[in-house]
DNA sequence: CTTGACCTTCCAGTCACTGGAAGCCTTATG
DNA sequence: CATAAGGCTTCCAGTGACTGGAAGGTCAAG
């Protein structure tokens, strides 16, 4: 399977399976051509890892992850723990940005929007409270 | 005033000060001996520019802020359509990250987290479900 | 044999900083 | 007046996770 198959049966770029192999995240073989050569393994890889990415794991988690993943005798409280410090971090980011949205809604609102220059959405950035 | 100064004053870093100039975001005076000056109007731009990025704007949202904010003839309805952009970008994200910290929570919840190697987080990543 | 699609590598750019090195300037102390 | 510490300058490089593009090799069809 050529790259551009494995990109389409994985729904991740090309250009993404590339820079995978670059940080030795997968290790595609290659055909007498120079060419990458995906097995079901690989392809296995990197539905996981696009599965992994797109619960937001970062890169480094989802190295972790995979080897977890390859190690038969792992046991899954590492799993857990991973997942559990992640679950976190979006928690913070996710009370980060509504408190941003709350604010954000506000301003929008106290804003007539129209063709008069008195905004409250910059009164608010540059007011010295 | 310096830039350690007006770092101190404004909660923004030295360096991001220097940055934000390289960029042209803002323009402070030179002394004699080449040290960047800080005015009080660069104070307030700072300032600005501080509260700005800590509701989440961009920093090409911050130049557009910072422009309208220094145009006596805006329009209300300018600024408040960025704004209105940023928070549609925010529940956007906030949206994404909830679904993310649901599916997370379900797994973290249904593993158990011991010795044993069955771990459900490792199973929904790589079934092809 | 040529065309066009695919593959390769390498370089650069993204965003918003951040760290560090090398070297000049200022201030305090002996 | 010399020196040492600290602040200031510029420039270069790195972060994370790609993404775009150029230059050139390979392959299948007509």
């Amino acid at each position: 399977m050529n790259i551009s198959q494995a990109a389409l049966a994985t729904n991740v770029p090309a250009k993404t399976i590339r820079y995978y192999e670059e940080i030795n995240l997968i290790a595609p073989d290659r055909g007498l051509n120079g060419y990458r050569s995906f097995s079901d393994t690989h392809i296995h890889q990197l539905t996981f890892l696009a599965r992994a990415r797109a619960l937001g794991f970062s890169i480094e988690d989802c190295r972790s992850l995979l080897a977890l993943w390859e190690d038969r005798h792992r046991a899954s409280g590492d799993v857990r723990q991973i997942a559990q410090e992640h679950l976190t971090e979006i928690e913070t980011k996710i009370a980060d940005l509504s408190a941003m949205r709350d604010t954000l809604r506000h301003l929008v609102q106290t804003c007539a929007g129209d063709q008069r220059p008195d905004c409250p959405i910059l009164n608010t950035l540059s007011s010295s409270d």
